[in-house]
RNA sequence: GGGCGGUUAGCUCAGCUGGUUAGAGCGAGUGCUUUACACGCAUUAGGUCGGGGGUUCGAAUCCCUCACCGCCCACCA
């Protein structure tokens, strides 16, 4: 093996080889099916942390379950991210001077078609990268033909249900974008602004003094003044006694002279502004209620990009709203309607696109009824069917279900499904809902009466739909629906769903609601939800801010293995993690780790091999183990032992989704068992060829154990160590599930006896201590007395002496005495001989400080032994241990004393 | 305003349904070029588990309350 592990050569080595092969793709059979669907990225996208961190985990779990036999499947894909990608595309128009209505909807299509093909590949490129091992042959898009199909049905169906309708509405409206935003792509942001008291003359009121027009007015106090030519009202609280008196008299609108009437409406706040509310149903969506409460009009004064319209009057028609709001308080004020201003903070919605300020907008738009999806949605979760993890995140679920809204799918974009919904020229008001243009025109002819109509009389919506619309049907269009396909019937419902907390709502509630509708079956089993990666100080990391750490600079300095490995250890499902590149470091440590292990035990090997004992007792064949012979030493059994833990702990932890702890459960394994522990060990083991097997054995476990974190270094130091041949993979072995009973009956691999050989390297530890403690140094050879009555003890004198650095040890019986330095561990205790100097009024002060600690704790234990309450109620095992443990602290406390007097 | 989390060692976090003297990694100190590995080995020091109350023989863990931090939803004309 070379020096040093080449990652990165290692990695589009094995890559390339895995997919090639095909390992990762999967056809029905007979097993049971394990499947996953990606949350796809947008095309636009270029991967991040966020990705690298769900994909992480969902490659984790992917290649575990493949690892155990299941039939896997874990679908890759993108999303046509309507906006964003119509936005790059419009970017690069604008650069050379066009618009895209310069182009024409097809042209631009065309256009942006183009660019998908050209750099919409990006992320899938640097997905593989991660070593995702996702499977590519069934990549999809959802804005393929596949999903368009599913798309369009799934519009239809739910038109001919009366789920999908078309309505006045008022929106969220981007006047830049020139779309309809949901309520979820609104950013509410705090903004500082006025508020502008305005008086509205009661009709019929007598000319004032001079500044205030007229005698008799209500004021109102509003934030936009610029909506004024649209108020078709004045609002007050019913139970307001200072202004009851006005309801049903009429005001006049300043500047318009229009006659309004006032209103009473629970609406308006009595505490706030004025307590008196311009109602503009048009502009404002809690006015646009109060409006339909009380038939009022609807007056749209503004065009699609934020400017007024000829509703708006003649003197602002054409200005763009920040300037007409100018114009208006100007004309207020000298028409002397203008009371005062006052500074207020509110909050202001931006388009989470663009940013621009949105503006409230009355538009025709086509909506889902959501309320009869959600029901059997919440169901499904409420009875267990399916589940959240970890689960407090189904209380968020229920929350936002039990308070849904009709969804607002239509977007006034070109980029995305066409909304399959047919008018015949020159009149909006039928409407034909049908998959293809074909069928709409069956149902025109139909309806009309008219057999003569042909394709040329009809004309399509021009929207699109929301992006969501494609996506929350991603676990079954991706697998062929509406056809009935083998891979539906068997990969459908998949099992585990991972993804954010951010789209929640935006997309799983939706995929529950889709699936149970059209599918009659939820779409996943467990819905897995991590958290957010954040920059160092816990901000959300951005490009513009500069702390954002990017996936493929991590992978080209620290390898893809060691950004997946250090990702699961420092990620917790339960909350947001926080990231610097330092983190990094331990997956890079780890895997030179493993490397250097690896060279160790060929090293090992080869020495045997010239020895002339060779790999006799290795056997790769079958689950790579073999009997090792009946006379195993401590050592070897306990590694053994330790290798049976981690395996069964493994695959247990990884079952409750505890990544997490499973990657730290392989590491101590991997790192403190075997390196720390057995390599040492093997170093200097009386029975080197068996020792050596052992570590063989072991050392495939763990690699098995690891490859689900650490797919390329598993599977090239599989290949380096002969574990595996040209042809094989790593990937397609067998979980370890450990040892059998019998084996480990036969080879005597026991917790008493792991116990043991715990206790051994505690007492070495606690020599090493002392001589610390001491100021002797670490390669000094020391004189060693031990006292206990194991019969096992003396047994381990040669390594004991090796792993001391000990000139000699004395065994003797626990009852002994002696005046030298010692520690109490589960071995015995281990006494220093000291022949060097000591500064013994220091050591008589160290010894005092800890004699005081350890009186502290024998008098709490002593307290609870006497507590007759305790003893009566608490288990018997944790009894027996305070017993013990009091015994085991005198015994110290009479150790130290005795260390006292020596220093006294 | 409604909801959900969090507060444990200098930092990042474990600690599952209450039970030894509360753990890990990083960081810090000290000592080691012992031929797998200084991306390493050995060793040491750090915490009255946010405050207060309660339940219990026993609370970091359960309950109440307060404080602070974060996130989500709805938003005030």
């Amino acid at each position: 093996m070379e020096k040093h592990y080449d990652s990165k050569a290692a990695e589009a080595k094995w890559y390339q080889i895995w997919e090639k092969n095909g390992y990762f793709h999967e056809e029905p059979d007979a097993r049971a099916p394990y499947s996953v669907v990606i949350p796809p990225p947008n095309v636009t996208g270029i991967l991040h942390m966020g990705h690298a961190l769900n994909q992480t985990i969902q490659d984790i779990l992917v290649r575990w379950r493949r690892m155990q036999g299941r039939n896997t499947l874990w679908l890759p894909g993108t999303d046509h991210a309507g906006i964003a990608t119509q936005n790059v595309v419009e970017k690069a128009l604008k650069k050379e001077g066009k618009r895209r209505q310069d182009l024409g909807r097809e042209k631009f299509l065309e256009r942006v078609w183009e660019w998908k093909k050209q750099y919409g590949g990006t992320i899938v490129h640097q997905q593989r990268k991660l070593g995702n091992s996702t499977d590519w042959r069934r990549e999809r898009f959802t804005f393929d033909e596949g999903c368009s199909k599913a798309v369009a049905k799934v519009f239809t169906q739910l038109y001919d249900e009366g789920l999908v309708y078309k309505g006045n509405y008022i929106v969220n409206w981007c006047p830049r974008c020139g779309t309809a935003l949901a309520n979820d792509e609104v950013e509410h942001e705090p903004n500082h602004g006025h508020f502008w008291y305005v008086r509205y003359p009661v009709a019929g009121s007598a000319k004032g003094v001079a500044g205030e027009p007229y005698k008799d007015y209500v004021m109102v106090a509003t934030t936009r003044p610029e909506t004024l030519p649209g108020d078709t009202a004045v609002a007050v609280n019913p139970k307001d006694g200072r202004y009851v008196h006005l309801v049903g008299k009429t005001v006049v609108l300043p500047l318009t002279g229009r006659e309004i009437p006032v209103i009473s409406d629970d609406y308006v706040d009595r505490e706030f502004g004025t307590g008196i509310v311009k109602i503009t149903p048009a502009h404002d969506p809690n006015d646009f209620l109060v409006g339909k409460r009380h038939n009022l009009a609807e007056i749209n004064i503004m065009t699609d990009d934020a400017r007024m319209n000829d509703l708006a009057g003649e003197k602002y028609r054409g200005m763009d709203r920040w300037e007409c709001r100018k114009a208006i308080v100007a004309d207020l004020e000298a028409g002397g309607y203008l009371d005062h201003v006052e500074d207020i903070d509110n909050q202001v919605g931006h388009c989470y696109r663009c940013h621009e300020t949105v503006e409230s907008r009355l538009s025709k738009q086509w909506f889902v009824k959501m309320k009869p999806l959600a029901e059997p949605a919440i169901a499904a979760v409420k009875s267990g069917e399916v589940k959240f993890v970890p689960e407090r995140w189904s209380k968020i679920y229920f929350n936002w279900m039990e308070n849904i809204q009709d969804w607002c799918i239509s977007r006034q974009l070109w980029w995305g499904h066409r909304i399959p919904a047919y008018y015949l020229k020159g009149g909006e008001e039928a409407v034909f809902v049908a998959e293809t243009a074909e069928a709409a025109l069956e149902k025109a002819k139909a309806k009309t009466g008219n057999a003569s109509l042909t394709l040329d009389d009809l004309e399509q919506d021009p929207d699109v739909l929301d992006t969501w619309f494609s996506s929350w049907l991603w676990p079954f269009s991706t697998l062929g629906w509406p056809e009935k396909t083998k891979d539906l019937d068997y990969y459908y419902p998949t099992c585990d769903l991972v993804t954010a907390q951010d789209i929640i709502f935006f997309w799983v509630a939706r995929m529950m609601m889709a699936g149970i509708h059209f599918m009659k079956k939820p779409p996943f089993r467990n819905i897995v939800i991590h958290g957010i990666v954040r920059a160092a100080d816990g901000s959300k990391m951005s490009k513009s801010k500069g702390n954002s750490l990017d996936p493929l600079e991590l992978i080209e300095q620290y390898s893809a293995d060691a950004l997946r490995f250090s990702i699961a250890l420092i990620t917790s499902l339960e909350c947001d993690t926080k990231v610097n590149k330092e983190k990094f470091e331990i997956g890079r440590n780890f895997t030179t780790k493993i490397w250097n292990a690896a060279k160790f035990l060929e090293m090992q090997e080869q020495a045997l091999a010239t020895s002339g004992d060779g790999r006799t007792a290795f056997d790769n064949s079958g689950d790579g183990r073999t009997a090792f012979g009946q006379n195993l030493s401590p050592d070897d059994r306990h590694i053994l032992y330790a290798a049976d833990l981690a395996c069964r702990k493994t695959s247990d932890l990884l079952e409750a989704y505890r990544i997490q702890d499973g990657a730290l459960a392989v590491y101590d394994f991997f790192w403190t068992e075997i390196c720390d522990g057995y390599v040492e060990y093997v170093k200097d083991s009386p029975n080197k060829a068996v020792s050596v097997a052992i570590l063989r054995d072991v050392f495939w476990k763990a690699l098995r154990l690891l490859h689900p974190y650490m797919p390329f270094v598993t599977e090239e130091v599989a290949h380096q160590l002969g574990f595996l041949k040209d042809g094989e993979t790593i990937m397609l072995q067998k979980f370890p599930e450990g040892y059998s009973d019998a084996e480990k009956a036969a080879w005597g691999v026991t917790e008493e006896n792991y116990a043991f050989v715990n206790a051994k390297r505690e007492a070495t530890t606690a020599l090493r201590a002392l001589k610390a403690e001491y100021k002797v140094p670490p390669s000094a050879f020391v004189k060693v007395t031990i006292a206990t009555d194991d019969p096992r003890a003396a047994a381990e004198e040669a390594s004991l002496k090796k792993a001391m650095r000990a000139e000699s040890i004395d065994f003797v019986s626990s009852g002994s005495d002696f005046a030298m330095p010692s520690k109490i561990t589960g071995f015995g205790t281990v006494y220093l001989s000291l022949e060097g100097l000591v500064d013994k009024a220091a050591e008589a002060k160290r010894i005092a400080g800890e004699l005081q600690k350890l009186s502290g704790f024998i008098k709490a234990s002593e307290a609870k032994l006497a507590n007759e309450n305790f003893v009566a109620h608490a288990p018997e095992a944790v009894v027996a241990e305070a017993r013990r443990k009091l015994a085991d602290n005198k015994e110290k406390a009479v150790q130290l004393e005795k260390l006292a007097r020596l220093f006294a």
